[in-house]
DNA sequence: CTAAGTGCAAAATGTTTGCATACTT
DNA sequence: AAGTATGCAAACATTTTGCACTTAG
């Protein structure tokens, strides 16, 4: 008895801005914005509506950063770059957020499910501390 | 012409509640919560400006679990035990939170140094992904 | 006495929900 | 027609802020 998902133009149009925003981050806030600035109206709870839907199916991926209390969102559909586990570094005295594409990191993965049996998401894991130029400031 | 700080009572009340919440997580509503239940007044705002002052002293640590929207702390004073630096797993599916204290984890923050000059903070770095249980259910 | 902290209530976010209306199938 | 989605406004939840008052130094 699952639940069918009729098909709408508001959900092209999420579709569209998310493509146009691909491989950065945003928030509903940052969606509502894309399509006032181009006159489209769209109700901010069909925005987190539609968002909660596409989490489920996987076409886009939600996290959490922290400095502002909003989640964040990054598309993930198939016509975007993700053959390599990318994850997110956040730089927790300027904000920075860098995304990370590195295969010695898969082993991470690897070691949390051989030894203590967890599943890892690698969209979703976000590594705090100090990126570059803020931890060399630190260490002056 | 930095900042003094005074001491008041309410500082120690909250180190108290922190105390007896030793290596567990908490909201400021948990904290609230707590001296309601001992009858002891203490505002809301009062709260979060302290903890504030914690997180920059590094007596508490601050982070967010995206569930509920709420900031998550942590006590992280001198009389904890933290020799092994010890990292959050959170189950996406059943939201349990795993405290895990894994030495070869100490890897990927050299790891992350050495290759890309990021200081990993494994306090405030949470994991997501689905704990043995929830995943051993989704492999099914 | 002065700087800092407190508590309240109000405002500012960010997110969810109820409900009448509109759209899909 | 039946079921789902939308948009609005109201409700909620969390956090921040303004201001008069108290407290620590």
């Amino acid at each position: 008895m699952e639940k069918m998902n009729y098909k709408t133009k508001q959900q092209d149009l999420l579709l569209s801005c998310f493509k146009a925003m691909r491989n950065r981050h945003f928030t509903a806030e940052d969606v509502r914005a894309y399509f006032l600035k181009k006159n489209i109206p769209i109700g901010i709870a069909t925005i987190y509506r539609q968002m909660e839907k596409f989490v489920s199916a996987g076409t886009v991926q939600k996290y959490f950063l922290g400095e502002q209390n909003a989640a964040c969102f990054e598309y993930s559909g198939d016509d975007c770059h993700k053959e390599v586990s990318h994850f997110h570094l956040k730089c927790e005295n300027c904000g920075k957020l860098i995304h990370l594409e590195c295969h010695d990191l898969e082993k991470l993965g690897s070691h949390l499910m051989a030894e203590h049996g967890f599943t890892l998401d690698p969209f979703r894991t976000v590594f705090y501390g100090l990126c570059q130029n803020c931890g060399a400031a630190a260490r002056i």
